[in-house]
DNA sequence: AAACTTAATTGAAACGATTAAATTCGGAAG
DNA sequence: CTTCCGAATTTAATCGTTTCAATTAAGTTT
């Protein structure tokens, strides 16, 4: 492999010239004919910089890591993943993938001792990171949360909206003429749950303060209950809801199951709007209207805060940034009936 | 950050005698006092090694990248991909995931720049990464194949035995009492595609001579078309299989909702076996029998291959390695009627 | 012509490790 | 009392960069 004192031989300089050549220092000048003799050198050896030798004199690697708990299968990760990749890939970073699995110590070990610049930390429950997190922190390595909120100091959050999203969505069904209008949701204290609950809840209140909020735990359907009070809700015309807000496109997915059987036309009988934007959404029997998750750009803005805070040598600051969710308008959602669908801001 | 100088002025003996107790070296003996002191002053302090230092005298780092051209989302890459890492942790690697998506050059760039020990790639076709992978051998770094098949020299494959599966699978429908056996597949001239397609002749041929061959097209599900080719075969009880192998889950997915609509049922009338084990085949309204492929063993010995090469420094041995592919009974295959499936091997 | 700027280049010390070769130091053999 | 040995330890070079501080060379003031 090339080095610099090759480069240096060639041309007839010295190393240090050399660096100076390569990296545009603002601060040491160098003539144009020497530059000029030196690019020449080294693009005829082949020169490839060595970027673990300046790593080691820079202090840190220019890697950042993304931690994830959930599984790496899913769409939300996919997009995620995708984002940084393209951030880091602009800056000159590399993405490093830890799937996270009980061992923090271990993780730890790795991640420091590569000497990462910053940590990503992708997961349904940050209590499950945050040792992880206080130790590369103490340690003096930039982390920050993506598509979930951190609770420490220090840890900047890029979640979405997901109050607002569950309001816009429920908003929607209204605005298609819905008036009774529940919310599938499922059990967990996992802070996006609650929040599209809560969404769900302050949207019903605004736009149909008459009517009680109704809440269907999707949970049984993943416990194959073939007979369960969904089920019977919607198999009852009269007390079937004209709207469902799905939390997460899976109960959506499952709904259509239970439409299908029960003989309910989607969209006709019954709107569904999800939420997440899956794979399978659009190719979906029929394709479903869903909330939209702003992922690009979560991945991007927490990237670029960890590694401008590397560069930086200090944590970066603080605060959940709440990025707009917005509804993605497909066929499982009824047509308003006539103008009246007013588009009111919520 | 605590180095192995501090360590030593610590314990009061030279760095180097630090550097011979970390690593255990067995050509330099240090004695039991030493050490101990040694090791008990490290740990007092917080010493953690600094791996980038380590990889700039090694010549390379302790990291190897999985380069993918599919998508991340996949079950198939989360498979591999987390068996990759779970090899590479155990031998104190880390993985970097790169998606290529087009740019060589730049992926190219980065992975030396960053003196990777060694490359995988994971793609539907290895002519797209074929570039990529001879610039990398060509500057000393160790490649493999992982799920696919290279074509070019150096460069091991760790595949399933795609030929074989799919006479898994054919057998394992005839075994129940099928004698009409479709094969569900798809256009495009990916090898695995051709193997699977070929499996299914071979096991014709041998199981039911008198019998010509049925490919369907499954890509007209794509397309949308509700009325196809696949739809009228289904709708005719005369002509219809009584068995189909699909190439791949999606297929029988497609396959499941065409039945339910046409009020076949499954397996009683049509039994299905597909291929993949995608996340959503267990979950299925039937649970689906697939081929299951080994994608722990290929990501370990792929893992295992380049790192094993990169500690040798030479290129690892060449040659395609097929790993069986199993039949993972499910319930989308119906029972033989009596004790007849004979369980000839193929 | 001496003194001072300025610009371009270089020497050498980092960075944090590894490791070949040299050194030290008891003790055993002669 | 040397001499030699082997074990334990250290010295110093090295890996490929960066970068501070020193040097050189040339031009500008007085």
């Amino acid at each position: 492999m090339i080095t610099l004192k090759d480069i240096a031989a060639a041309s007839g300089v010295s190393s240090a010239t050399v660096s100076y050549v390569m990296n545009r220092s603002a601060k040491v000048k160098i003539s144009a004919p020497t530059r000029k003799k030196v690019l020449a050198a080294a693009k005829r050896l082949g020169y490839e910089p060595n970027e673990l030798a300046r790593s080691v004199r820079r202090g840190y690697s220019n890697v950042i890591a993304l931690v994830c708990t959930t599984g790496l299968a899913s769409d939300y990760f996919y997009n995620i993943f995708n984002s940084i990749c393209r951030t880091a890939t602009a800056r000159d970073y590399a993405v490093k993938v830890h799937a996270l699995e009980n061992d923090t110590p271990a993780a730890l070990k790795m991640l420091v001792e590569q000497r990462v610049a910053g940590v990503l930390f992708h997961t349904s429950d940050f209590n499950k990171c945050r040792e992880l997190a206080l130790g590369l922190q103490k340690r003096g390595i930039p982390v920050a949360a993506v598509n979930c909120r951190a609770n420490i100091p220090d840890c900047p959050s890029f979640a979405s909206d997901d109050r607002g999203g569950a309001r816009a969505a429920v908003r929607h069904l209204y605005d298609a003429g819905c008036r009774n209008i529940a919310c599938m949701t499922h059990r967990g204290t996992y802070d996006y749950i609650l929040l599209r609950n809560e969404g769900y809840r302050e949207a019903m209140r605004e736009l149909l303060p008459d009517r009680p909020p109704v809440l269907l735990d999707g949970t049984v359907f993943h416990h194959r209950e073939k007979t369960n009070s969904i089920r019977k809700l919607l198999a009852d015309p009269s007390e079937r809801p004209d709207g469902i807000f799905c939390i997460a496109d899976g109960h959506a997915f499952h709904l259509y199951q239970l439409a299908y059987e029960l003989g309910i036309r989607i969209p006709e009988e019954l709107s569904i709007v999800g939420y997440g934007n899956l794979s399978g959404s659009a190719d979906a029997m029929v394709p479903l209207t869903t909330v939209q998750q702003p992922f690009e750009e979560m991945g991007r803005l927490a990237a670029e805060t960890v590694i401008d805070a590397a560069g930086a040598g200090k944590m970066p600051d603080d605060g959940i940034t709440e990025l707009p969710a917005s509804v993605l308008t497909r066929a499982s959602v009824k047509q308003a009936e006539t103008g009246r669908g007013t588009r009111s801001e919520i």
